[in-house]
DNA sequence: CGAGCGATTGAACGCTCTCAAAGTGAGTGG
DNA sequence: CCACTCACTTTGAGAGCGTTCAATCGCTCG
């Protein structure tokens, strides 16, 4: 997985676009939703708009954080290693997630696209001098921390305490009802990452994740279709197994 | 274990008091530490000093999320249960450390003390008027926010990934580490909370933790004391073991 | 001194992992 | 058009880490 070089804008991975802010279709979702026009002139002046291919690093865990992102479209991982190669992914972003809520000097995880991505790309230091001048920006961006900051408790409940097939069952959910908030179809839900990626999410192997959604199938739960798409049979029943009842 | 009633003063759990903040010593720990004096007398006409004892309820997860809080002594620890009592111990906070940063209408945990805590109350109402009105205090509580976040993602990996001796060493580096930041003496490191609370916060059963400290007590690298305390004696060692080197 | 709670230790079980092999599908080149 | 490669997924068998169940220990408090 080749890194992402924003220097070569002519490198097939990425290409630089600029783009006005006004006409963004993904706009309301995210954190340019608090600004006026006159706000979001000033904000496109210090963006570009960026576009990877699937598989490919955006930065990586140790990095200098000179940049912060936003996801118009695609989806993004975030992971962090230990030492030995175990992996742990933090998250998966869609349309209209931030990244670099969390942010100190140096990036504490990567970021890698699931699929082709693109991204609005932040200079981190004009972005912050834009912030003070903002505070509605800097109060949504607030707001978005704090909902990062209650799916993390969620997911640490779900690493801690829940089963195999409860973890699996509050996967499918959340993504479903993520689709939903998005304006997605939320059934059949779209999965595009891999097993050994949603295993290294829940904290399981990509064999637990298979045989997993094998039971799920056998009990009528759940079913496979083209285009990693999966139809949620059972809702009901999914709920429930998600928390064990 | 009582619930704690703001309304009653006069409960021997809990005691109300008034106090300036201009006096307050841990007020450079905290969200307070970038008012200045004018802002410092707003903050202090709509707190309230909470005097709270040990294992009492402050507030349950679903409760209405009518107040924010402040921990000026003691410890505090946040919780998330599942529908059979499977519980998760998202945090547990101490002096500096702020509660309600990820927040919506209700309370998404239960925050309990773990020992004897002086809290600051926040009624939700007034503190969020004034964070308008103090874009600093905003960018504080943003940037404290932005903390929370990087120690969730790194809970996130020692829940998802790491083995229980792992766990227990990366906790103990941890209380060691936070001790140290907040001016506390960083070993022996004092560990308040009981093993079934280690144990919901790190994944495990009480049952591993206690044999887990035995094998670490056995091997030399710590040494349990007086008061709740464990003498660190392999720092490296520990350092090491967190990561699975 | 006895009750009671938390911590420790022991023994056996089981869920998930590890290791291994076979199946599937997309892309490539003959 | 088909054989081949390669990556990913699925399935199987066995092992191990942490759990469960149970008993004992140790401390605090009435």
């Amino acid at each position: 997985m080749p890194p992402f070089d924003q220097g070569r804008a002519r490198d097939k991975s990425a290409t630089i676009e600029m783009n006005p802010c006004g006409a963004c279709p993904v706009r309301s979702l995210t954190v340019c939703a608090a600004l006026d026009p006159e706000e979001l002139r000033r904000l496109a002046d210090i963006l570009q708009t960026v576009r990877i291919e699937a598989n490919h690093t955006i930065f990586g865990e140790g990095d200098a954080a000179d940049a912060l992102y936003n996801v118009t479209s695609g989806t993004v991982k975030l992971y962090k290693l230990l030492p030995d190669g175990r992996r742990q992914i933090t998250g998966f972003l869609i349309t209209g997630d931030f990244i670099g809520l969390a942010l100190n000097e140096s990036y504490a995880y990567t970021a890698e696209t699931v699929t082709g991505c693109t991204l609005c790309r932040f200079p981190r230091k004009k972005l912050e001098a834009l912030l003070d001048e903002f505070p509605k920006m800097q109060r949504r961006l607030f707001s978005m921390a704090s909902n990062e900051l209650a799916a993390a408790q969620d997911q640490m409940l779900l690493l801690g305490r829940k089963t195999a097939k409860e973890k699996i069952c509050s996967f499918l959910l959340m993504l479903s009802q993520r689709a939903a908030r998005r304006g997605h179809k939320d059934n059949p839900v779209h999965v595009p990452m891999s097993r050994a990626d949603i295993a290294d999410y829940l904290g399981l192997t990509t064999e637990t994740v298979s045989r997993t959604f094998t039971q799920l199938k056998t009990a009528g739960i759940i079913s496979l279709q083209e285009g990693n798409k999966i139809q949620i049979a059972g809702m009901d029943a999914l709920y429930d197994m998600a928390e064990g009842c």
